[in-house]
DNA sequence: CTGAAAGCGCTTACAG
DNA sequence: CTGAAAGCGCTTACAG
């Protein structure tokens, strides 16, 4: 049981010499872009051949240990599985990778044989792996330092807004999200456009209610107390959602809680949902109590989660543009590895939602 | 716009220093798990001691360049973001960091604007960045030189067999999931249990019928070939699906077929479907005929996909254990890494389903 | 039991 | 335009 013999690597020497140079002419000549201060085109056109023929790709430790980047970012997540980051995960390393880079996946939670929450852990061990800059989709309601994070690694891009000052961040444009789901409803000939949130005191879901307010008012719809739902006026009959396990058991009440508030009693004949979750137990209720979907009552979701696409009615909901964040968070952290601080005025990214039409609405 | 100043890193040299003792026995003493060959216990423990309060951290990047292992693994995915394979992606990371290591997420498809497939590029990429070893879990349909990713990294570790021989490789036990489901419904009281393949060329899907029809038998119930629904007699009638993209239109069709099928002509009152996908259109075209689930008919998914608990009613079916297949692929992988090859009889690990009741059968 | 030195593969001043 | 040399931070024979 012994071990393998590793594959030979070509090194830069072997090219020097097979070349005829010495090694500091390759460097030159295969590092900086092409920039041949150093040799003659000739020279330079065979140093390259041999490369090339040689299949030699200079070894990233080595470069390291000279001051080079790693070209290696980390990625903080609470749960890479859950499908509302997972895909913000994949995107993030595609475009990376366009750049050369590679990603770090860091789950803060799910490790609990080692603690409940892996957050500064993982903060101290890339910045011992030397990443080059730290994306950080870690939701809010999970642990973790984030200002030590910042002053660690100060090439830090936040999916979402940390409440830091000065961090980059990049958000999805709640407001918006809010305007585009009363729009279609109203296209859709909705009068009576009722809205679902989970509390008002959250700032996101505030930023909700004003684009759901400003669009209807653009609609001539005005605004009527008896179609705002706010979740945390049933507080004690809605169980808290932790959001946190794989599975989990999501408070079906809330169906019956919204319907009766905004569809018994407010005469809603269409809802803004939060997120695709309560949307998908709206539904549910309304078909238990034999209200049509979108016939009757249409519904908007929030977040083109997974499951959008298999409820039934397959849902009409407001995708996030994971792609789209990706790329943005991306650009942000390349700037900043390249040329250090973004500006004050650029630090803050909105991302345009869009409306993803399927039968629920 | 200039670039920040690194923070300064301290070095073994620093600790050398601070204890008064040569780099090379503070090397000794932090390396090898303590195996105090060279220094004295009292120089050993004043170097402990400096280390710890200096924050020493030794840089992989130094070590990497005398020959230590990176405790970098590849994994290869086609696509992080499915749910399908993004909690396998996040117990591969739990599971490598326990042992100290981190994984490099790599997405075989997706960069369309480098190539249709990454497969080969990141088995290069992984090369030069001098993992320790790669987890693959690009599903066989997708492109790829498989034969190539083991010669180049002779240490990696399949999700589901890829047909190489003297590879490792995880996969679940397909004839254990077809036996679950049958024993559940009989349990239930299900008395004609049919079930649904996508297509019996298929190793995996023969599998299931394998188990199928073992445990009919041993329920007692026999087998009937009216109740054996084999996609690949439709395929003029169901559309090809891809599964490919983040959205795709799934063929709703496969419910209508299925349900002619089995329910309307054979009689069943309990099916086994290929994955919740179709279970969950077999489901809707049930309710869709005014057939309640699981009152007249039970049906059983296979996957435990995301959405198992979102269709209604919520969807009973067989789990594949991702955390369970993570924890087995790094197992495999730090043997490899410490002793070399693993014993012909020890490469193959089977993992045994586990159900998972919820409202649907 | 401890130190001085060589070297991993690369890059970058410094000479010529 | 090119070469020889020093050094990044560590580990590991080789001396003492």
């Amino acid at each position: 049981m012994k071990k393998r013999d590793p594959i030979k690597k070509v090194r830069l020497l072997d090219v020097a010499r097979v070349a005829g140079v010495s090694p500091g002419v390759v460097s030159q000549v295969l590092g900086k872009g092409r920039s041949n201060s150093r040799a003659s085109a000739q020279t330079a056109a065979r140093i390259l051949k041999v490369a090339r023929e040689l299949n030699f790709s200079p070894d990233p430790s080595a470069r390291r240990l000279r001051g080079a980047r790693s070209n290696l970012y980390g990625v903080l997540v609470a749960s890479a599985g859950d499908p509302l980051v997972s895909f913000l995960v994949e995107h993030l390393d595609i475009e990376a990778m366009k750049g050369g880079c590679h990603t770090l996946i860091c789950n803060t939670i799910g490790n609990t044989a080692l603690a409940p929450d892996q957050f500064d852990y993982h903060v101290r061990e890339l910045l011992h792996q030397g990443v080059d800059g730290v994306f950080c989709a870690v939701h809010e309601w999970f642990g973790g330092n984030r200002r030590e994070l910042v002053r660690l690694h100060p090439n830090t891009v936040f999916y979402d807004d940390p409440g830091i000052p000065g961090t980059c961040h990049v958000s999805i444009d709640r407001e918006a999200a809010g305007r585009l789901a009363v729009r279609h409803l109203f296209e859709r000939g909705c009068k009576r456009i009722g809205i679902a949130l989970r509390g008002l005191s959250r700032p996101k879901q505030a930023a909700r209610l004003k684009g759901y307010r400003a669009e209807m008012s653009a609609c001539g719809l005005g605004t009527d107390n008896a179609l705002v739902f706010n979740g945390e006026d049933f507080r004690s009959a809605i169980p808290v959602c932790d959001e946190r396990g794989e599975r989990w058991d999501f408070p079906c009440v809330i169906g019956i809680r919204v319907v009766d508030a905004l569809v018994r009693d407010g005469g809603a004949d269409g809802i803004v949902a939060p997120d695709d979750f309560w949307a998908s137990v709206i539904i549910r209720q309304l078909r238990a109590r034999g209200i049509r979907v979108p016939g009757d009552v249409a519904v908007v979701g929030y977040l083109n989660h997974y499951l959008s696409d298999w409820i039934d009615p397959p849902l009409t909901t407001i995708g996030r543009c994971p792609d789209e964040a990706a790329r943005r968070m991306v650009r942000m952290m390349e700037q900043m590895v390249k040329a250090g601080p973004l500006p004050e005025g650029e630090r803050a990214v909105l991302i345009q939602p869009k409306l993803i039409v399927r039968q629920s609405a």
